[in-house]
DNA sequence: GACACATATACGCATTACCATATATACGCA
DNA sequence: TGCGTATATATGGTAATGCGTATATGTGTC
């Protein structure tokens, strides 16, 4: 991971949302995320979404697991420390953004039920 | 300063490099900007680093003044505690592509002698 | 297999970003 | 005023980005 490439995955208003999401809640499911991002881009789209979130995987970012019809994301566990701490203060400076889609992703009903990664 | 438009400032290697270095020197002018950055862009151009940095500046990143003949840029000072965390954040990661950098610009000949911007 | 649901990819298009080159502006000095 | 230095902007071309729509893939259920 390289601070150019990490501004880059970033320097999208959706993309940076969906990573402070996923930095938030630990890990998220693409229809958590369509639903959460509702709440500030009423329009935004299933392939919208999951097309920033490839670029975010394939960006080293984030990483993806299925677990049935469902495929998670949450960030690389191998994030040099540096990388954490500047999407720390990035989700000190979008609070105001973030919050909104927090508070949506937690009155979601009819969420996937999550089962730990292994077995 | 919003972190969608900082990312997009430091989403181009030119622009986190002036970035950096900036904020490791405190200020620079232009010419100084220019010799430092040949260490690592050996073709670059005046009027390239030009244009990066009026477009940081016009992002809000960074603030101008003219003494003279040249023209010194420095990180706005008026710029959130997360963002300044976010820099600094960055210059961690860059810490290797940076370092050349500044040993470039400590080496340079003839640089301008600095006033103080009052007076 | 057929269907429903969740997610991913392909395609065409409009917009933006970056660059190299050429030219313009601003300043200091003679 | 004219010249040299420092910096900025304009122009035109190419590549990258983001989007909407359509379609494909994968998974569970019957």
């Amino acid at each position: 991971m390289t601070p150019t490439r990490l501004h880059k995955c970033l320097a999208d208003e959706t993309r940076l949302l969906l990573t402070l999401l996923i930095h938030a809640e630990g890990e998220l499911c693409v229809c958590e995320m369509l639903h959460a991002l509702k709440a500030s881009q009423p329009a935004a789209s299933q392939p919208k979404v999951s097309r920033h979130l490839a670029l975010l995987r394939d960006g080293g970012l984030l990483e993806d697991r299925r677990q049935g019809q469902w495929v998670y994301y949450r960030l690389a566990p191998d994030l040099p420390a540096w990388a954490e701490r500047l999407i720390a203060a990035s989700a000190e400076g979008a609070e105001a953004e973030l919050a909104p889609l927090q508070r949506c992703l937690a009155t979601m009903g009819n969420r996937p039920t999550r089962q730990a990664a292994c077995c």
